[in-house]
Formats: structure tokens, C-alpha cells, sequence
RNA sequence: GGCGAGGUGGCAGAGUGGUCAUGCAGCGGCCUGCAAAGCCGUGGACGCCGGUUCGAUUCCGACCCUCGCCUCCA
């Protein structure tokens, strides 16, 4: 039985879906302003292997996540840019899709942007204006009247009085409380008519949190099972998210809530505000695209998780060992068995609220089996199970060998002094076959002599 | 200040009331012309102080430290 920590309940809770052998899931996605970052790449990938694991439990699942194509800061970059709000955000989902799919992680099944679900969202204000829990404010926006929501702040733990709101930040015009929020932006002159939707409150656009709201009611319903996010996102985002559709609809909104922890440099927190971020594809200028999502896979997705070129390449080491073990042992093909004994411990550890760690742990036992018995059976259930993590899908030259770095020895060449290092051994001229090995490990590359021939990777 | 998470061997990172995480690195051996890879073996840990217990890294309490949220943020 699958466990999950749910945020609401601040424990580990049987997961029981609402109709039985089907899970509706949403997560919060990107602001499509700029590319994204490793903090971006964890999300994906959490949800990525969370959705592989439910579906492998046969579940069938519906996977939303969604776009923010309209905001602030967008508006801001689009004009700095001199491009159309359009333009800018089309070319960041066209980039997030690279790097999601250079990562492995597979498209969700919606991926609704919010300037396609304005009438949604407006719908949904005028229903929480009817239950009187919105309010135009004299600015002209429409605000939300957190005091009139019972329960607000029971996601984060707040209450409140706690959050002393207006302490940091100057309390905007208008508001009745200091934590009302905004669902409804008046328009602005400065601002481009791409930004602008005639509604009820006169020309404007949706406030951030509303989008999830609406989108997540019209393409899972007004109750879902999984929403989840990174942990930033608790409050407010998330919070006002509970406030916005328990109030408009009158019930429990989400069943469980999952939230993904920080990717941190130097013990602090990636982000953007810090600028201490890394962006997915400068990374993967260095690293391996698997390498990346073996990396974050590696640890437990609600820990911290500390980048380093260290870190990343320990990460290396511990996949090609995994890879290695696939090219020494050539993998039958065969279907995950659930029943053996590896295949019950990943199971029970992915059961336990996704403990990939542990999962990854009988993966390398495997591949110490398979290497010690050459069963190319065990090589198989290393695969097998490998794959339902997205990990080992290629082949093992293609990862051992790597691709070769500008300025660097490309294929044909090495494979040229490995047959010249071929001849001086067999002329027992060691001297010479010893120096073109050293050549060759100058560029990165290490040889393996085996009854075989000799093979090659790069390191 | 309020609320929350956490401190595990050289590094990364799971887990458990009493034999084992796992990976990388180290050390010894096998294999090899020598290596590499692989295999076998091996050392090394649970922040600090008390308490509960036959026994605690694991449960309870205090303390120290780190991080996060309270503002846009995955």
C-alpha cells in the first residue's frame, strides 16, 4: 500500500485515490519569463518519477501542470525585450520542453497555460464575490477577504495572527485585511493590451493564484487527489489556492498535498531572488542529462538537496557503475517482476512516500549480482527496474562513451590508437602500447582490455 | 519574534530499539604483461547532556547548531 507525506496532515497517510485505480494530479508549474533552473528541474522531476511510480502501481493518472504565461515580471521582460508577451513566453515553454525532455521527464497530460483560462478564473471570482468572500477594493482590484475564510492558514500551520503581515511589506491600497489577496488586476495604462481582459471589474487580469484554481477545477474537477509543488509554494500560494476553491465550491479541495524539497548551493536556497541559481542547461554543458536526474533521484524528494560540481560527480560515478554493469553483462529483456525479492523491496521503499534513495540502493545490490553471477537475467530486473524511474534506458556505450568535448579526440580517432596499441601488444612492444594508453588518458579516455578486445569510455 | 524541517562514517545519503543500507573515496587481496573494470575482504557514524530500557543512533526532555516559510519564488 502506498504511503504519502501529506503536507496537511504533517504525516505519512495511506493513499486511497477517489475513484478507485485512477489518481488526478496537479502541480504547480513555471512562470515563463526566463529559463529554468535546477530548483525547476527537481520539481519536474519528483512529479515525473511520482507519476512513473503511480502508474506502475497501475494506476491510471491524469497529470496536470500548469503554465503561468501572465504576471508581472513577464510583462516587465517582455517590455525590457521588446517583444510581445506571446513571443517571450512561447520561447520559454519551447525551452522548458527541451530541458524537461533532455531530463527524461515525460510531458504531463495537460499543460494548460492561464491566458486560455481567463473566462474560468473570472467565473470563479464571481462566485466567490456571490458567497461574499471577494471584495473590490477602492484600487479597483478585487481582493479576497481572508478573515472570511475559515481555516486559512491550516496548510502552512499559520494562523492568522501569526503572520503579522504588513511587518516586511507595505500593505497595499485598499485592502481590508493585510493578507487579502489579489484575484483581480485592474489594468494599468503602462501596460501592453496583451496584458487586458474586459471582466465585470472593468479591464484587468487574473490575479497568480487564482489560475491554479481555475485550471485545476476544470481539468480535474473541483476536488483532486494529488496537488503538488515545491515547498515555497505552501503559503501563500497554496493556501490561497484552498481559500479560493473551498470557498467558491464549498468543499474540501485537495486530498493529499506533496511538496518537493529545496535544491540549495552553499547551504542556501537556489533561487532566483538570491541569483545563486545554475539554469538546467548550463548544467548540462557539464553534465549528463541521466547524471542530472540520477542526482536528484538520489536523495529523498522532500530533503534538501545540496548542488556542487562535487556532488555531480559522484553522481557520475555511481551511474556509470550502473552502466558498466549493463555492458558487462548484457541485460535480458524481460517485464519487472514484482514478486522477487528485489522487486519487492523497491516496491515497498517507493511504496514508503517514494524513498527513491532506497529504491537505488537494490538497483546497485543488483548490479553487484548480475556482475558476480553474469546472469543476464539480473541485468534484465536491474533494467527493468531501473526504467521505472527513468533511469538506464540506453545503452551503455552511449553513456560510457559520453560525446567528445570540443578540441577533443572524436570516436574514429581512439578507436585508430586503440588498433595501434592492439599491434604493439601483440607485438609485445609494452612500452608503446602503455603510451598510448597514457595518450589516451590525457583526453579523458580509459581503456578495459577484456577476452573480448578492448573497450573504451570517456571519463 | 511566530511556525516548520533537520543535524548519520572522508563526502553523498537511507534506515532501524539489540547481526547489513547503498554509492563515491581509502586500505588489503584476486584477476591483468601492467592497468582499467569486476570480484572478495576491510577500517570508519549516528550534534551535546540527561532520562526511559536488560539494551538507544533510533523513544522522551533540555541545550547547541543549520536551514526553510512568514514577500515574488519550484
Amino acid at each position: 500500500m502506498l504511503r504519502i507525506y501529506n503536507t496537511v496532515a504533517r504525516d505519512k497517510q495511506d493513499f486511497v485515490p477517489m475513484e478507485a485505480g485512477k489518481v488526478r494530479m496537479y502541480v504547480c508549474g513555471m512562470t515563463v519569463y526566463d529559463y529554468c533552473h535546477l530548483g525547476h528541474a527537481r520539481v519536474m522531476v519528483v512529479f515525473d518519477m511520482v507519476t512513473r511510480w503511480l502508474r506502475a502501481s497501475g494506476y491510471a493518472v491524469t497529470y496536470v501542470r500548469n503554465i503561468t504565461d501572465i504576471d508581472d515580471k513577464i510583462i516587465k521582460r517582455a517590455g525590457e525585450n521588446g517583444e510581445s508577451l506571446r513571443a517571450l513566453t512561447d520561447r520559454f515553454i519551447a525551452a522548458m520542453h527541451q530541458d524537461a525532455d533532455a531530463l527524461g521527464v515525460l510531458r504531463p497530460d495537460h499543460e494548460p497555460r492561464a491566458t486560455e483560462f481567463v473566462p474560468q478564473m473570472q467565473s470563479l471570482i464571481q462566485r466567490l464575490e456571490a458567497r461574499g468572500l471577494a471584495y473590490r477594493a477602492s484600487s479597483g482590484d478585487v481582493n479576497y477577504s481572508v478573515r472570511k475564510f475559515a481555516g486559512y492558514g491550516r496548510l502552512s500551520g499559520k494562523s492568522l495572527d501569526e503572520l503579522r503581515a504588513g511587518e516586511r511589506v507595505d500593505v497595499a491600497d485598499g485592502k481590508q485585511d493585510p493578507l487579502d489577496f489579489v484575484l483581480w488586476k485592474h489594468a494599468k495604462p503602462s501596460e501592453p493590451d496583451e496584458a487586458k481582459w474586459a471582466s465585470p471589474w472593468g479591464d484587468g487580469r487574473p490575479g497568480w493564484h487564482i489560475e491554479c484554481s481555475a485550471m485545476s477545477s476544470e481539468l480535474l474537477g473541483p476536488r483532486f487527489d494529488i496537488h503538488g509543488g515545491g515547498a515555497d509554494l505552501q503559503f501563500p500560494h497554496h493556501e490561497n489556492e484552498i481559500a479560493q476553491s473551498e470557498g467558491a465550491h464549498g468543499h474540501t479541495f485537495v486530498n493529499y498535498w506533496m511538496h518537493n524539497g529545496f535544491v540549495r548551493v552553499d547551504d542556501e536556497k537556489m533561487s532566483k531572488s538570491l541569483g545563486n541559481f545554475f539554469t538546467i542547461r548550463e548544467v548540462l554543458q557539464k553534465y549528463d542529462a541521466e547524471v542530472v536526474r540520477f542526482f536528484i533521484l538520489r536523495a529523498h524528494y522532500r530533503s534538501p538537496l545540496n548542488y556542487s560540481d562535487a556532488h555531480l560527480d559522484d553522481a557520475r560515478g555511481a551511474l556509470t557503475r550502473l552502466y558498466t554493469t549493463l555492458k558487462n553483462v548484457p541485460p535480458a529483456s524481460c517485464p519487472v517482476e514484482w514478486s522477487s525479492p528485489a522487486g519487492q523491496r523497491f516496491k515497498a521503499a517507493m511504496d514508503d512516500d517514494f524513498n527513491t534513495p532506497e529504491a537505488m540502493a537494490v538497483l546497485f545490490e543488483l548490479s553487484n549480482e548480475a556482475n558476480r553471477t553474469a546472469d543476464a537475467q539480473v541485468s534484465g530486473e536491474l533494467q527493468a527496474l531501473a526504467a521505472v524511474l527513468g533511469l538506464l534506458g540506453r545503452s551503455p556505450d552511449d553513456f560510457l562513451k559520453g560525446r567528445a568535448l570540443a578540441g577533443g579526440l572524436d570516436d574514429a580517432q581512439i578507436e585508430a590508437l586503440i588498433v595501434q596499441r592492439a599491434e604493439a601488444k601483440k607485438a609485445r612492444d609494452f612500452a608503446k602500447a602503455d603510451d598510448v594508453r597514457e595518450r589516451l588518458k590525457q583526453q579523458g579516455i580509459v581503456l578495459e582490455d577484456s577476452a573480448g578486445g578492448t573497450t573504451w569510455r570517456r571519463v
